[in-house]
DNA sequence: CTAATTGCAAATAATTTGCACTCGT
DNA sequence: ACGAGTGCAAATTATTTGCAATTAG
């Protein structure tokens, strides 16, 4: 199970296994899609109504720092998305009508063509590309 | 001269010409990195010392909406930079380090083979390639 | 003239932080 | 017991908005 390889990883690193932060884990394993840091919260207060908004982000963070969980900024929006990144590379398909980011096992760049692309005065350690879109339900609903 | 063209865009649109506004786009012009609100509310400042900040932001914002514009978050900073996107579509080069973002001629992306990774449900209207790395400058003051 | 634009100050919105208290180990 | 973690409330940061006064066309 996810839940406990990931406790594992933070025990490691000599983190405290509180309820809130598993609550916190738990909960991103559930979510289909990738939440904010407030539907995260919202989503814990339901079983558990004394977590503070808070300590969700600060279990948010310390989950990016330790490299479970990338945050990613929607365009347009001002709020991050937060993803469990148990899987390597991939990117994302991002509705820009609903914000649904679903991911896609596929990546299409040539880390090698792009260094050439980019000349020798700047070097490449990584990317990240997003695809815009509209997902079937806002597809069809925008109709 | 470009300000011009992009001061006949706006006359266009019904738009009017106010010192201020005028400044910003010149002020776009005159940077040579990709400036955040704030900083171009400094450079104003400086021969403009009346502007307030929220003008450089509605007039940033307006030229987002006319397409003259665009911005882009950089990762982990919960700042926007601003564009003038005069030249069509094209990336970044964006330093981890200094924030610097350069443009970089060059798209790897084929959207054709993207919409087939993608599958029918999405429809793909558009993506955004951020590359990351250290630029000259930091590259060689890191070391 | 008159609608768009500005500057100010106050309002939001997302996220962070200081602090005393609590709880995991 | 001891320090990491929590909840609360206040602080910060980036950006937006209401409004009366100003100004471009």
């Amino acid at each position: 199970m996810q839940l406990e390889k990931i406790i594992q990883k933070l025990k490691e690193k000599g983190c405290k296994i509180t309820p809130q932060r598993r609550a916190v884990i738990q909960s991103l394993l559930n979510f289909s899609k990738f939440p904010t840091a407030l539907e995260v919260f919202n989503d814990i207060k339901a079983t558990n109504p004394d977590v503070g908004l808070d300590t969700i982000y600060r279990n948010l963070n310390l989950l990016v720092e330790i490299g479970i969980v990338n945050s990613i900024n929607l365009p347009g929006k001002d709020v991050k998305v937060f993803e469990l990144s148990i899987d390597g590379h991939h990117h994302h398909l991002v509705c820009l009508n609903c914000g649904q980011a679903d991911c896609l096992d596929y990546c299409p760049i040539d880390e090698q063509g792009l260094q050439t692309a980019a000349g020798s005065e700047f070097q490449i350690t990584g990317h990240s590309l997003e695809i815009y879109g509209y997902c079937h339900k806002c597809k069809s609903a925008l109709k």
